[in-house]
DNA sequence: TTGCTCCTCACGTCACGTGAGGTGGC
DNA sequence: TTGCTCCTCACGTCACGTGAGGTGGC
């Protein structure tokens, strides 16, 4: 009989880790002593203690590896489990691998600007939406500043006129994949299926959305759309939609402004869709 | 001014985890309104938001997020904060790439046998021990079997005589990297640093060991080593130092003797020391 | 008597998820 | 009135580490 400080020793483990899987009832010692409590131990229990380390070591919770030690699954099941274990940590070296590329990129910015860039992007999805909206078709992006604002100044002027009230801040929307002239949309998501004077559609949702805050007014929003623009390209994707602003906060003061730019995005390497 | 839940949809996170991070003074609402309690975010704060967001995707626990958002580390700080978690998520990498090579392991066993097999491998340092002991050469392994009994018969013999009190099990230890004539040795822990008739040394300790626990008589004892010693092959090793085996429970039936095999091994690509 | 080993609580870890039980405004 | 959103506790998670406070045998 040994005791648990020897057992432990034994078996490489800590001395509180055999009291935890007594406690749970994945090793019993071979015998208590029913007045001090002292755990003795059997040198055959090594057998179990084995099988619990060798399973716990493959990465399987206390209660899986009861079940496996007890014989609670077969071997079917139990190969069922090791195919889970497995893409589990397959999965989870890729996060870890994406995950390294992101800390190594913010050391690279960080050594060559001595800070972190002031643009945080996101990822997420982004809900489809219904907007009454009024459109314009221009030459290119840069006469986009001219036309957005008399355009949102019409869709505003026809909402009240309709006594339709938006039910969420108002959203710019173009598609700029492809060169020459372009249509774009100043938009307010509604509940209404129609509203007098405007059009009322579906913005659609998207997958994958890569998204920045841009502060302040909308003389520098180009600047912070190129520089996502990179990102999107340096992150191995690219545009896989029509680019939006959302409108988050417009006081009377636009640089008090606040606007989320939202890129849908699908992988680089995806071939273009007709 | 936007609700706890506009915000969380806003940032893509939990109402939860908004509340979470208010409370541990993470991100706290631009305004609480004293008598219900409401929290209330500005636009103007997912700056902030998305700075943590985007620090806790990188690994970083929340109080080193809030340290680094709140300017508390400096820019070479940060960097050294970066560069840990980069040496972390490598060498976790390196552990799940491992893992995930013990989990096909399993797989392949499984899939060939139908079961796990009986030995648990397992790794671990070997503490350097004093012991007293007898030495013979024989002609090779086979023979250590004859020898062996006898040898436990002197020792044991010998250190009553002497009135000296083994401090652990009996060890037998012999190096087999050499081909040919080798030495065996029977040997006890002691305290003592003399012992009439016997040597006293110290058995060197061992950085790491792989073992595995024999059941039953020494009859099928050499069938354990050499799976031991596949297992040390297969797993990239080699070994490192003279085995052992320690007799961990003797009773007067050989059939329930618990025996531990250990086996000192390094790296099969580390050159061998002359 | 001093060490050493053993014992039983019981809190702390980390970042929330998940009810329970209740409130306030459309 | 029914939904919906918001609130505050407070427990649960996972596998122990780490005291606190005390006991038993050399």
């Amino acid at each position: 009989m040994l005791s648990i400080g020897d057992f432990a020793r034994l078996g490489g483990l800590s001395v509180r880790m055999l009291r935890h899987y007594d406690a749970v009832g994945l090793l019993v010692p071979a015998a208590v002593d029913p007045y001090t409590g002292y755990r003795w131990y059997d040198a055959g229990q090594l057998a179990r203690l084995n099988r619990v380390l060798a399973l716990k070591d493959l990465g399987f919770t206390l209660d899986q590896v009861r079940s496996i030690v007890d014989d609670e699954v077969s071997a079917e099941e139990l190969r069922g489990m090791l195919r889970l274990r497995r893409a589990e940590l397959v999965s989870r070296m890729a996060e870890d691998a994406d995950r390294l590329a992101r800390v190594e990129r913010r050391l690279r910015t960080i050594e060559s600007e001595g800070t972190m860039s002031e643009h945080e992007y996101q990822t997420k999805s982004l809900d489809a939406v219904r907007v009454a909206e009024v459109s314009e078709t221009v030459g290119s992006v840069d006469e986009i500043g001219q036309v957005m604002g008399p355009m949102f100044g019409r869709l505003e002027t026809a909402l009240s006129a309709a006594g339709v009230a938006p039910t969420g801040p108002g959203i710019a929307y173009y598609d700029v994949r492809d060169d020459g002239p372009l249509t774009t949309h100043a938009a307010f998501p509604v509940d209404a299926a129609k509203v007098p004077g405007l059009d009322v559609v579906e913005l659609p949702g998207a997958e994958r959305s890569v998204n920045v805050v841009h502060y302040g007014s909308m003389a520098t929003i180009g600047d912070t759309w190129q520089a996502l623009a990179r990102h999107v390209e340096e992150s191995g994707l690219r545009p896989g939609g029509a680019c939006r602003e959302i409108y988050l906060q417009t006081p009377a003061d636009q640089t008090d402004w606040v606007t989320e730019l939202q890129q849908p995005v699908v992988p680089a390497d995806l071939p273009v869709q007709a």
